[in-house]
DNA sequence: TCTGGGGTCCTAGGACCC
DNA sequence: TCTGGGGTCCTAGGACCC
């Protein structure tokens, strides 16, 4: 058995320039929420020396003469363009899981070298022609095997966006040019531990016995030892629903107001219901954190959090709206420049599941409220975000001279590309031609 | 001035019970 | 009241991933 993994090749970057194919030879870089960090660079901007994760503001100091296409993230539109990319893979792989929102693991058949490559240069091709896409292919017997044969198939360009793992001497030779930081599960402490102790390449780290490997990194490492060495042993397909959901931002500036982080905190509250829904989960527990700005050492530091639960488990956005505000109600402290907040639902169980509290159980009610969230849910998704709110959700404060204040939204995106497939998808499910 | 968000898994240690 | 071991459950924190 042969595992695939397929992995969009700079994912975001390629997404923008879907749309904008004047770019494709041009440097771009993608930048986090609020347009905080680099997260994602074209191969051009790697080239630029541009390093990933660093603050937007280091990146103009440092390339001030570059021409750099900059973009906000747009995760409506990356949902959207890599559902389409995963829709092809499983055309030519009925065994395919999603890994993450830009990889997807295939399980083969017994197939030959040959078979296996053409079938890899195959759908990469069609990738590309369906979606606008590239993509990179790496075959072989494990899955953390895989992800090397997809280093080097991203590498090489000899290898045409596929490359096969699938000898005993291909193993060694691609391990020993692989580096230990680059091994899928070893992150930045394990690898300055491991090169402290001598270990430079995957090649020597699957070189020591597993016992040594046990000994320092327990159960964990022991694993990525054993997949490096060609055992399978991380399990296929993990369909459970998500254990905790958290919608949580960064503002720019900060917000002091009590009643400004109130509706940040109401809408990500409403956003955590509605991926509940989505994954057709209910929630017992709410939790609500808030923090000041770590950076400014000038100012107070506070930190603090608080959950709230529900007598009877819950999807409604009105009552984990409700819960969040009392969680808010009982942290906030005047005074302190608030840099982040964020809502964590937890506690969660199927929907179907539900275990109703004698006390509190109004089927009536229930039953008009998950009808009202069906219906804003629907709204939301076709005409965008927050289409339809609870009055909560909203900074309605008359300011003196009698005028409304607009709640100024504090996430910034100042870069962000229309979104020019969201609205047709939508009308396409709703008709009932999918894609 | 500006420094991301959203997850998972594992382990150690504390609380509690018998 | 004290003594001790062992089991379970929960939580915080570390490490990792994309």
């Amino acid at each position: 058995m042969y595992f695939a993994l397929c992995d969009c090749d700079n994912c975001y970057v390629s997404c923008e320039r879907v749309f904008r194919p004047d770019l494709k030879h041009k440097p771009v870089v993608v930048l986090s929420n609020n347009d905080g960090c680099v997260v994602a660079r074209s191969k051009e901007a790697k080239q630029l020396g541009i390093k990933g994760g660093i603050p937007y503001y280091q990146l103009k100091e440092q390339f001030p003469n570059e021409d750099i296409a900059v973009f906000s993230s747009n995760y409506e539109l990356y949902g959207e363009l890599t559902a389409r990319v995963m829709t092809v893979i499983q055309k030519s792989a009925p065994q395919m899981f999603r890994y993450s929102i830009d990889e997807a693991f295939c399980i083969l058949p017994d197939m030959s070298y040959d078979e296996m490559k053409e079938w890899g240069d195959c759908l990469q091709k069609k990738v590309l022609k369906y979606t606008g896409m590239p993509i990179s292919i790496g075959i072989a017997q494990t899955k953390t095997l895989a992800k090397v044969a997809s280093y080097f198939a991203k590498k090489y360009t000899g290898y045409n966006h596929c490359c096969v793992i699938d000898t005993e001497e291909k193993r060694i030779k691609s391990l020993q040019l692989y580096p230990i930081n680059e091994v899928w599960g070893i992150g930045r402490k394990h690898t300055s531990r491991l090169t402290n102790l001598g270990i430079q390449t995957a090649y020597d780290f699957a070189s020591h016995s597993k016992d040594w490997v046990h000994n320092i990194f327990n159960i964990i490492g022991t694993r990525t030892w054993m997949e490096l060495n060609g055992e399978n042993c991380i399990p296929n397909e993990k369909i459970v629903p998500k254990k905790s959901i958290c919608v949580s931002r960064s503002f720019t500036g900060h917000v002091t107001d009590f009643e400004i982080l109130r509706t940040h905190v109401s809408n990500y509250a409403a956003r955590c219901a509605e991926k509940l829904r989505k994954q057709h989960s209910i929630a017992s527990i709410v939790t609500v954190f808030v923090n000041t700005n770590r950076f400014r050492e000038d100012l107070p530091q506070y930190w603090n959090s608080s959950e709230f639960t529900l007598l009877t488990p819950s999807n409604a956005t009105q009552e984990i709206v409700q819960a969040a505000t009392k969680c808010l109600q009982s942290i906030f402290v005047k005074g302190y420049h608030y840099k982040k907040a964020g809502v964590v639902v937890m506690g969660i169980m199927a929907d179907n599941a539900i275990q109703t509290n004698f006390l509190d159980y109004d089927r009536n009610r229930f039953e008009k409220q998950v009808k009202l969230d069906e219906i804003v849910d629907l709204l939301n998704r076709i005409n965008g975000t927050e289409t339809v709110t609870l009055v909560s959700q909203q900074y309605n404060q008359k300011a003196k001279n009698g005028k409304t204040i607009v709640f100024a939204d504090a996430i910034q995106h100042q870069f962000k590309s229309k979104n020019p497939t969201t609205r047709w998808n939508d009308i396409v499910t709703l008709t009932g031609h999918p894609l």
